[in-house]
RNA sequence: GGUGGGGUUCCCGAGUGGCCAAAGGGAGCAGACUGUAAAUCUGCCGGCGUAGCCUACGGAGGUUCAAAUCCUCCCCCCACCA
């Protein structure tokens, strides 16, 4: 059998690593604990996020034992790695209930009962610390001519470094330190803007308990276009339901660039590799399919299978696309057919009607207004499918906005009864991709 | 604390009295082409019932017919010195 350490590398976590020689072994010896830590800065983990996190769990689906480490206390320093201004100081209280919130979000991924993986979080013991001690210990183990050095610290060096974020690496070796004492845990994995903390640590536990212990970076996953995973025009896509809705988050995949299709479903997905491998000999409508596995499987694994479901549905309904050929990733749950009208599915799959219409958003109108004819312009910036009236005005001028689609010509059409074609609902398009429901009640 | 350099629209960055809602680039949006991809080409890219008006160039005042541009005070950032 396979160690989760291999399992990695095959996948594309694996960035760097301190001695690999020693990694294998210390996989080969039996169960492994490992940590990773996470910023409280929000309430809600975003995508970038999401290679550690399936790291976390690949390493418990082959029987390790991660720690999931909420920087609780970190999060009170702010870390300055790679990062070219200082982040903005979060309060305590906000910082203890972001901490909060991504523990519990976590839970999605990881199995914490018995024991067989760890939240744990900093403060608990960061904020103890008696600063002269602390000092004693573990400062005089540091050397700032080294620490100066870090490639972390340099885009820093040039624009200005407090002394508080320069603390920074110190807690966190401290952290590593203190999970080696307390938890046997000898490997940190982290991003790789991370590996000059890592390395503090695994010199701090040398220095100190003369032992040794491991580190494994992931690479920084950009698209091949070169963004940060995650941004989109809307913003951060949140691993939180609420602030990034399912349907956004499967779009957000299916909309991935060809080039980063394979690298993706190997990190996001769990399906086998040999399922995976074909994806290099796929074309055209092909490609779509498999971009609507690694969709669906990707916001399985983080908003559960009914979610997905209704994702899958509302956008198939939405682009008319081509349900994914029956012998295609045989391991992924996706539906294989159509999806029946929305109308005709009732008792067809797990997904009610309800879960379909709540994939995209919505705007509710009554009758009495629709009586008198709508204004397209205000209500697309009403709704939210435009930022403003003048947003909309110009998209209508170059042919932007369609009404069942159908293209609106005119500024000043207004929406009548009509357009609903007896039904209480229509759909406003904002080019090929943003849908808005609009229910009549 | 001293000296010098800065803070411009989402970002970078021009602009030193009217021609500035502010060059150029990036990002973004839309149209065409496609495969809900990329690349390319085209248009748009502060707000408003599109007329002109309003809001904007770190903040507050002032000079002027007119200020992002000049003056005063304040805040913040950077570099060097202490």
């Amino acid at each position: 059998m396979k160690t989760a350490y291999e399992v990695l590398k095959e996948r594309g976590f694996i960035e760097q690593v301190t001695e690999e020689a020693l990694i294998k072994k210390l996989f080969a010896s039996g169960q492994v604990t490992c940590y990773i830590g996470f910023d409280p800065t929000a309430t809600s983990l975003h995508i970038g996020s999401l290679v550690p996190i399936m790291a976390l769990a690949h390493m418990q689906k082959n029987g390790n034992k991660p720690i999931a480490l909420v920087g609780g206390g970190t999060g009170l320093i702010g870390d300055p790695s790679g990062k070219t201004e200082m982040r903005q100081v979060l309060t305590r209280d906000q910082i203890d209930f972001n901490a909060q919130c991504l523990g519990k979000q976590l839970s999605q991924y990881l199995d914490f009962s018995d024991g067989k993986a760890l939240l744990l979080n900093n403060a608990d013991w960061l904020t103890k610390i008696n600063y002269i001690e602390f000092l004693r210990d573990v400062g005089r183990h540091f050397s700032v001519n080294k620490m100066l050095a870090a490639e972390s610290y340099k885009i820093r060096m040039e624009k200005g470094l407090n002394f508080i974020e320069f603390n920074y690496m110190i807690l966190q070796a401290y952290d590593f330190f203190y999970l080696f004492q307390n938890h046997g845990c000898a490997l940190q994995m982290g991003g790789n803007d991370q590996w000059g903390n890592m390395l503090a640590g695994t010199e701090l536990i040398r220095k100190i308990a003369a032992k040794d212990a491991h580190a494994v970076t992931f690479p920084l996953i950009t698209t091949s276009l070169g963004q940060k995973m995650g941004k989109t025009e809307k913003g951060t896509v949140w691993l939180d339901g609420n602030l990034t809705k399912p349907y956004e988050y499967y779009q957000y995949w299916v909309n991935c660039d060809d080039a980063d299709l394979e690298r993706f479903l190997k990190l996001f997905t769990y399906l086998p590799l040999n399922e995976i491998s074909i994806v290099k000999k796929l074309t055209d409508a092909q490609l779509n399919m498999a971009k609507a596995v690694l969709a669906f499987e990707a916001t399985r694994i983080t908003h559960g299978e009914q979610e997905a479901q209704a994702a899958w549905r509302a956008s198939m309904e939405a682009f008319h696309s081509r349900p994914v050929d029956a012998d295609m990733f045989p391991s992924s749950t996706i539906p294989r057919g159509m999806p029946a009208s929305i109308s005709e599915s009732v008792g067809v799959t797990a997904t009610s009607d309800a879960d379909v219409i709540k994939a995209i958003p919505h705007y509710k109108i009554s009758r009495k207004e629709m009586d008198a004819g709508i204004q397209i312009c205000a209500t697309c910036a009403k709704a939210g499918l435009t930022q403003s009236i003048s947003e909309t005005r110009r998209l209508i001028e170059q042919g932007g906005i369609y009404i069942n689609d159908r293209q609106v010509k005119s500024v000043d059409e207004k929406i009548t009864i009509a357009d609903f074609n007896n039904s209480d609902e229509l759909r406003v398009r904002k080019g090929k991709k943003k849908y808005l429901i609009i229910k009549m009640d």
